[in-house]
DNA sequence: CTGTTAGCGCATTCAG
DNA sequence: CTGAATGCGCTAACAG
């Protein structure tokens, strides 16, 4: 603190723009690199972050934009993004937004501030008139306009992979339980590709779309079960969602396994170490963390990058089907 | 983006210097602020951060080092953490160390770039070698010297509680089950304060202690329950513990609430609109993190500040214990 | 209360 | 390849 190039300029016998050059690795004689070396080591020289974020316009930061890290999803996807980001020598700013259209306007607004290069968001809010053009900007599983990249996993094919692992397991009768959200959402693409599999492969299903936000899972949830009496395989459009559906059938006398398998989607686990919670479709989240920095970063660097990125699922049976 | 605060006080007619004072809100007059107002407005300016960082020092923001956001404890206080520092108008750096004291380093490093005006951390290796007593350093859930701040829930007082609770459920036989850790660490109190309730109360009593990192929690939990057969509440010392305790002693046809009771620790929701996952001593991480930021922003201003904060512990009751 | 000015620490010309 | 000089956008001290 305190010590800056014109220190370590001085006690090396050289200008301060060898300094920086050495710094930035742009070439410099093997002689005086030496003392150069020697001078910051000796003086603890760092360089300053804000002087140079002032010079050169960049701040070596994204920002990741979630609706809350308080979820095991974003903070399983957080946990990659900035492991990701941090293998590339930049930082992350963790915006948790709440849905509040306001508080992700804000963030957006430190971009210009030159606080951060690029901002990675999971936004359900209509975030894209803010984004112009010229902002790096990348989208999570939510598809904008052509203006915009994302990335996401293969929604449509994962929720076709659910019904095939139900119709496997030698399910007759398949439900769809998910929510539906006021704005479009990628996650109904779970349905179209259950729905579809279903249709082409003339098995009969049901659908239970709860419009959200969901503050009572349980009532709806029963009275949908009131009328689709038969039943034998579940898929819903979250872990989160396959366990309510658990808890709501529970008390109706239903077990799963034994009455019914069920197959949730995210694949969320509480913990790293601990196991996926039900069968479920997992979602590549490391993978997609991966690519989401690799895309940011490529705008920050002004390459053109392709404008969507959809990555494979899989299927992990974890106790709420049967072996195959 | 381009628009300074020259471009505004030529277009209001005004020096730099006043639209600089207006930003810091000092004393402007009224008409001139107006002006400013308006030319702001109208050129949509932004202050530059980088700029003002390396003119005050200062770069509103804090990291806040963690051993895994990937954690539903610590995804929860981090939340709080940002919500609070986005209060005041900070920003916060996320920081996963992963238990790696190389990576805790590094990012404290960072301070001395003035990327960050301080550091909030719960980190269970030796940091504060590094933490000098100028850098703004705020501990959670550890203690390390008295030059160290530290922010703890009441870990002996939880421990204490727990006991009590299920001395007050009738049961007659208690356990204690946690793990044990090379480095110091505050968990160890809540051991201490439930051993400290039984003894005071005559209660019979057993503990385990596993050491971490642990690999396995079943082999080590089914050989100590084939010692301690008799036994009808059991404490651990958080909800992951808990959990698996649960797990292990269900293939020992042990099923809670009808052969035990049992409280956690911690509680854990996996996401803040759903409930508590078992009976658990909660600790309150929205005061945590609240005194965290508290504090922190203190020392940043150069106050003085007290050192160590411990926040009281609740119990709720949560499907895992007896109505009393 | 306000305009002017001098740097903050660095990257980047431009000469040499 | 290197040293000197310029200015990034802003704040703070100074003089009015």
């Amino acid at each position: 603190m305190g010590v800056t190039m014109k220190d370590v300029a001085a006690l090396a016998g050289v200008g301060v723009g060898t300094v920086s050059r050495m710094i930035n690795d742009v070439a410099v004689k093997a002689s005086t690199r030496k003392k150069v070396e020697a001078a910051i080591k000796e003086l603890n020289f760092e360089p300053d972050a804000s002087a140079r974020a002032l010079k050169t316009k960049r701040s070596q930061t994204i920002a990741l934009i979630l609706p809350t890290i308080w979820h095991p999803f974003f903070s399983e996807f957080a946990y990659h993004v900035e492991e990701s980001l941090s293998k590339h020598g930049y930082k992350l700013y963790l915006c948790n937004a709440d849905g509040d259209p306001q508080k992700e306007y804000d963030y957006i607004q430190m971009v210009k501030q030159s606080k951060v290069d690029g901002i990675i968001g999971i936004t359900y809010s209509d975030i894209d008139k803010f984004v112009s053009t010229n902002l790096p900007f990348v989208s999570i599983d939510r598809h904008f306009s052509e203006a915009v990249t994302y990335v996401t996993a293969d929604n449509f094919g994962g929720g076709k992979l659910a019904a095939e692992e139900l119709d496997k397991r030698g399910c007759q009768k398949l439900v769809y339980i998910g929510g539906i959200n006021q704005y479009p959402n990628e996650t109904t693409l779970r349905a179209d590709g259950f729905e579809a599999y279903c249709k082409e492969h003339h098995i009969a299903f049901d659908s239970l779309k709860i419009p959200e936000p969901i503050a009572d899972f349980a009532t709806p949830i029963k009275a949908f079960f009131d009328q689709v009496k038969a039943f034998d395989g579940i898929f819903c459009v979250n872990d989160t969602m396959a366990i309510e559906v658990m808890a709501a059938l529970k008390t109706l006398d239903k077990a799963v396994l034994r009455d019914y398998q069920l197959i949730g989607f995210d694949g969320t686990k509480m913990e790293s170490s601990r196991d996926y919670m039900l069968s479920t479709i997992v979602q590549p989240k490391q993978e997609m963390a991966a690519a989401a920095v690799d895309l940011i970063l490529k705008k920050v660097a002004g390459e053109q990058t392709e404008n969507r990125v959809i990555l494979p699922v899989t299927f992990v049976s974890a106790g709420t089907t049967k072996d195959v």
